[in-house]
DNA sequence: TCTAAATTGATACGATCGGATTAATTATGG
DNA sequence: CCATAATTAATCCGATCGTATCAATTTAGA
């Protein structure tokens, strides 16, 4: 008799296959492996799911999920936020989102390496369309005002995503070089802080702030 | 006889694989595959190298030459100097390599999403002793004012070899999902630009420059 | 040219892979 | 309580993996 508090096989596969996908991609991750870390005989798989190939594209479905809970959950009170603030909010909440589950963004980056029928899938389903709006909002934010405008906008949503993902993706070596764990809650949000402040404009009463600073750096010549 | 021009067997090996770890990784590539796109039996591979182990050690330390050769071309000009041009300068260089060259980029990102023999040893002989030496350099920038001073300057390296690389890293799924090759020189160029706009404190003539446009952006909070 | 060393090619082995099959066990509903 | 379905466990198969071995071939020096 189950008690109904541990969790079944389909999803106890699910939970593992994340793990391990998330740690060694789809090449590198067995079945096998799967199934023990998950607690179950390996043939269970192929009748939970069909294959390696299901079982992976399981994994990325959940954790998209996940994603878009965590990134809308405050959705309702976006109406009463500036555009600022609503930027703000969903990177500060995608931002915790990459620290809890660094699964989703490793699982894309070993297959967005080199092509395949799963990146196919991947692609149309998940990231073209997320993408697409990804950048139309980093767009209208450049308009508003809240980014730099003077940079193309698929540029800049890639140097965002890229700023908030890859301290966590590289989370093993900081670790193993500086004995670092980027995971702890105040590295989190001292690195939310450090994304929004390099990436977003300042306000006006910021610039004038730091307006007696900048006068220090005379006479260097600009970036173009 | 050998014509001298074709490369000989070892130097092949070692193309092939820094090209399929490179796409796979250590887990998705094998020596058999390697050795027939260097079009050599992968018998070979065994008295050339010792193993897969090594070839992957020597692909690694093969990139890494190359990365030191194209950061440090101008070295001999950087006296002349001012400190945001040396940031320019290397960064820009930094770029350029990490377009021509992402296969480092990503054998770097296939070994640290999780603990292995092959981490440790890419940790301590490359890792650490360039992360430390960036670190340094980026928190000297931060002092003479060409980077924001107000962000920790580990998580500022992070950002910034974010924003680098991760275009490259994305390219197969930049080229699926929008038609765009971002490693056409302009868009390479491009991307210098964008990085360089974004994560460079502005000089005192270009803060001067947009403080009118700055003043539409009225009234918002800041971030912290 | 002849011989020894260097290099390459062909083959084999044990291990592990994903997938498939089938038996054993558990849950469910009449 | 029993029969049926649902689920799990055990086993097998062909393919491929990294590696080792050894013969064939090429290169280089005396």
């Amino acid at each position: 008799m189950e008690t109904g508090l541990e969790l079944d096989t389909r999803s106890k596969l699910l939970k593992a296959a994340v793990a391990q996908f998330g740690k060694f991609g789809f090449a590198g991750t067995s079945v096998r492996k799967i199934a023990d870390e998950a607690g179950v005989n390996h043939g269970s798989i192929k009748y939970h799911y069909s294959g390696k190939d299901e079982l992976w594209r399981a994994a990325v479905a959940y954790l998209y999920g996940l994603l878009d809970k965590a990134v809308h959950q405050d959705e309702a009170e976006w109406k009463n936020m500036t555009p600022r603030q609503q930027i703000i909010n969903s990177a500060t909440h995608y931002i915790r989102f990459s620290a809890r589950h660094p699964e989703l963004s490793r699982i894309i980056f070993f297959e967005t390496m080199h092509e395949s029928d799963r990146l196919e899938w991947l692609t149309e389903n998940y990231i073209r369309p997320y993408t697409s709006r990804a950048i139309a909002r980093v767009a209208l934010a450049q308009e508003q005002g809240v980014y730099n405008s003077d940079v193309p906008a698929m540029n800049l949503h890639y140097i965002n995503i890229a700023a908030t993902k890859n301290i966590f993706l590289m989370a093993p070596e900081i670790k193993r070089a500086f004995d670092i764990d980027v995971f702890d809650d105040d590295q989190i949000e001292t690195h939310i802080e450090s994304v929004l402040k390099l990436l977003l404009l300042p306000t006006a009463e910021q610039t004038e702030e730091t307006s007696q600073k900048e006068e220090n750096n005379a006479g260097l010549p600009g970036v173009s």
